[in-house]
DNA sequence: CCGGCATTAATCAACATGATTGAGTTATTG
DNA sequence: CAATAACTCAATCATGTTGATTAATGCCGG
């Protein structure tokens, strides 16, 4: 017989083990396009408005989202805009940068809560143990005990091999920072490659504009990426999908040998500072260096729209806005002069997140873990499988 | 309460409108492992035993599948195998080639039943609409009329952009094929890029060894590719995913100015013959253009691993399995030479399926569309939608 | 050598979930 | 007050789940 329509999560309405596709589904839709009343989302979704009355019902006594005020002025019955809670659920991100470790609390609605910082001549293991652990505690315990059992859990931003970037960083290889996390957390500890949780914060919270399928390179001290397909990003079997500054260019280089701040390090003979404040960069160098890095980054776009038919190319990093639009130009002019017979050439936009992706992405992390719609589809009933599927 | 375990498809048992997710799950392991019991499925599904009961049941009462004879032997209950029907349903695959176009009727289990073929000196639109009207028309009016209705579709393969390969088929640029064929044809047509459909035909039909994740790039008078993620092949936007011909290479050029036929073809300064038998290259020749051909190929599937994460790389190609063994051998080796730091070098091995991959896949685009699992899950009951998520 | 028992495959019966449809309710415009 | 639009209620349906049951076999002790 009809399901009693309650929620079906433990009393508290504090859904700790994600959401049905369904669901994340409606919240995606309300997080990218804003506020949305329930005709609106079944259009959207395709599903019946009696199943969006379910499932926002339940969405709403789980505290995710919130009922608006209702809208008068039009025929028929006033339309309530459902708008997501920001208090519904809060994610931890951290950041593991060249300089500078990040911790932030961030809301349901993408703002950043709380935030704390480091400086570091490197980033050691330790310290940065020390530093999220107890920051996250601290976070903790200066929230109330409603909130604090909202926050979902930890999500991490790390390059990948930080031993590979000098003889300080050995003590990285081997330490598994995630599971010693997870053992002082209360909550689990998602991590991910800095580039690629670039890619997940500008899917999750960034522009409202992007297509369904799109590549996402984000240049920093060094330069990776995210791929996005069928909306929902991709990991791949080693979780290492989006590798793009691995990905080999024209000389025997690969592209982090050109599109990284390291590449600009080496031209002008010294480090920058983990803001933009100090960005002190002789123009004609900047000029030098961006024409290198658009070179190489028109070359990995135009590979990976060969590959997987992507429309869209995102270009961030960790820059000052203008330094990123001169290179997002850049690569577009060098992308337009590259032969490209059989494929369309992608569009090339900047990002909008610059210095925050990577903490955002960490954050977005558990988020997307429980609320991010996955693949595709959704059906309805049943804890579907393909265990073993293609062996 | 619960549903009579009837085939819901009408009369017939003849399912012109596809399968279920979890369906489709069960025929593709079937189709991947080979014939399996009922509690194999179960445990490779994650289904429960009773779904497979009631899944089995309707698919073998639809004729997609046939009980074998009862195993015994082993401890408790004897099982009974359950295998493809191969008359379950019937596919027309359509190829245009260089020099040849073949029409094939391909059956469930992937055996061709029937095969016509007609060399051109090069496709033209009119005479390769004819060759495929009266050969469909021919093939249909000389099954039984039991097996005419089985028949779910045709899949033409054919490389895009014909009107490029020269002046001879500027006439294709416009004509639309594959909706001429459907306005005369009693069943679906669907067309895809024939390097594409190699790579669907070898996950199909092909090696049982494939892992969930690969990228196969086809040499033929061009060279082209396909990419599978999990499990299945996509397409993309555009229906140009898998472009790997126009992926670019150092030099300025693309992969198909390098790893082609046409390549090869250029250095020997003559046409080579669409069988393997008027396959006359000097050694020292066809070795020059490998070396050539696998630097290039190295290049696109690193590219490829970095993008989207990828542990194989299956090469395969309208020549002979020694000139494709030398082909993918020396592949793995520039593979071996190239830097690649930060990623893992995906294995490179060779296809299965040689000459008549193009042909196979192109009738295995209607069997995908009926059959094959789509993206990932399934859950399980109701009509899942994401229209328009992510605008 | 035979009979009980563990084991495995498969089905039956009951139930749960989450979608659908169609009818009805409410609030608003014109 | 009719038309319209947003939403809900009630009933139905498809498809999954679990637990109990039936079937067929090898193993093994008396």
């Amino acid at each position: 017989m009809p399901a009693k329509p309650q929620d079906s999560r433990g009393g508290r309405g504090i859904p700790r083990q994600g959401c049905s596709q369904n669901e994340r589904l409606i919240l995606s839709l309300i997080r990218r396009h804003g506020p949305m009343p329930r005709a609106v989302l079944a259009l959207r979704t395709g599903l019946s408005a009696q199943a969006i009355t379910n499932q926002t019902r339940r969405l709403i006594a789980a505290g995710l989202l919130d009922a608006g005020e209702v809208v008068r002025g039009k025929v028929g019955q006033p339309t309530t805009p459902l708008a997501l809670s920001p208090d519904g659920a809060l994610f931890l991100g951290l950041k593991i940068g060249r300089r500078l470790a990040e911790l932030a609390l961030v809301d349901f609605a993408g703002q950043i809560r709380l935030h704390r910082q480091e400086i570091h001549p490197y980033p050691a293991p330790g310290r940065i143990f020390d530093f999220a652990r107890q920051g996250a505690q601290t976070i903790l315990d200066g929230l109330p005990p409603a909130m604090r059992e909202r926050v979902m859990g930890l999500g991490i931003a790390t390059p990948y091999r930080l031993w590979d970037w000098g003889r300080e960083m050995a003590d990285w290889k081997g330490f598994d920072l995630a599971g010693r996390l997870a053992d002082v957390l209360p909550f689990p500890v998602h991590l991910e490659n800095d580039a690629t949780t670039a890619c997940g914060a500008e899917l999750i919270f960034g522009r409202t504009d992007l297509p369904r399928d799109f590549i996402h390179i984000y240049v920093a001290h060094y330069a990776g990426g995210g791929l996005v397909l069928d909306g929902a990003l991709r990991h791949g079997p080693t979780r290492n999908a989006g590798a793009l500054g691995s990905m080999p260019v024209p000389g025997g280089r690969q592209l982090l040998d050109h599109a990284a701040i390291a590449a600009l390090e080496r031209r002008i003979g010294h480090a920058l500072p983990p803001d933009d404040s100090g960005w002190s960069v002789p123009d004609e160098i900047e000029r030098a260096w961006i024409a290198e890095a658009a070179e190489a980054l028109a070359f990995a776009v135009l590979s990976s729209a060969a590959l997987a038919d992507l429309p869209l190319a995102v270009i961030d990093g960790a820059m000052p806005a203008r330094t990123r639009t001169r290179l997002t130009e850049a690569t577009a002019r060098a992308l337009a002069a590259m032969p490209a017979a059989g494929i369309d050439r992608p569009r090339v936009i900047q990002g909008s997140l610059g210095r925050t992706a990577r903490l955002l992405g960490a954050a977005g992390l558990p988020l997307a873990h429980h609320f991010q719609p996955d693949g595709a589809l959704d059906r309805s009933k049943a804890p579907l499988r393909l265990a073993e599927e293609c062996a």
